[in-house]
DNA sequence: GTACGATAGTTAGAGTTCTAATGCGTGTCA
DNA sequence: TGACACGCATTAGAACTCTAACTATCGTAC
């Protein structure tokens, strides 16, 4: 089967280039993609735990840690025990981890904004309808 | 700006239940994506260099040459001086390593029909013009 | 009241990925 | 011929990602 036939080759190629555009956007303020996307839930969401939080971005607890850890480093979040559960740390944005989110998000958007300007409102509908056809369908033969 | 109106978002979606699918699908012949995506380029263009190949997959030089070593570890490729241009490693496929890739090729082949089976022609052309577009808006960005 | 299942958190280990920096070899150009 | 630019290969360091395995706690069911 050649390479140029196949879908995820053409999926691999544009979720690299994005990932290479948000990078650099994020660089200034020195966070990675991954950190973003945790700050990113946990500033809509504050007190999540860390399980939560990885299902939200999609990766596993165990790489969640390793994120939630290097922010922690960074003093970007802290972790503080669950009030009456106390198997639960309940992770929060501290007052640089908000600011830092809040320039490192404008510059995230504006990434979004320059790709969703790329296509009219009905291609963009088309290509997130067409994209959650294929997670539908990889995730069901998975099972199957 | 919410997070299910972000291209991106759907993007990483459909590309990690892809990287997932492709995982399982390759775990039997005890190949990661990465190192598939090596051999397959490989077994295409046999003697090629490690840096042409990381173009080829995408990525950069030192990352071929980490998924290089693990290949060479395990005896599936076989990396020799040039003849003449003497900074330069010609790398090519074990009999081992064509034999392996040919029943992972099998394996990650029947995925990508799965997930192209998703879709009629017309609908799979539409997916593969807007990922190309996406690709050329956020490296056209990029630059600029 | 105790045992079990589900969930949360963590550790260990392997693999991929990047940037930055270095060394080597070839080819070109003055 | 000598200097410089270019490309290949590699190393070092940091971060992300997974699977596998383990511990701890809560709630429920017997």
């Amino acid at each position: 089967m050649p390479v140029p036939e196949r879908l995820g080759f053409h999926l691999k190629r544009a979720e690299q280039a994005l990932n290479a555009a948000k990078n650099a956007a994020l660089r200034p303020a020195g966070l990675t993609v991954p950190q973003y996307a945790a700050l990113l839930h946990l500033a809509q969401s504050p007190g999540i735990s860390a399980a939560a939080l990885a299902r939200a971005c999609g990766v596993t607890p165990p790489t969640m840690n390793t994120v939630l850890k290097n922010l922690q480093e960074q003093g970007l979040i802290e972790r503080t025990p669950h009030e009456w559960h106390k198997n639960i740390l309940e992770t929060r944005l501290t007052a640089k981890g908000a600011q830092v989110m809040a320039t490192a998000d404008a510059n995230a958007v504006r990434v979004e904004r320059g790709l969703a300007g790329a296509f009219s409102d009905e291609e963009r509908e088309t290509l997130i309808a067409l994209l959650a056809r294929c997670v539908e369908q990889l995730e069901g033969a998975r099972s199957a």
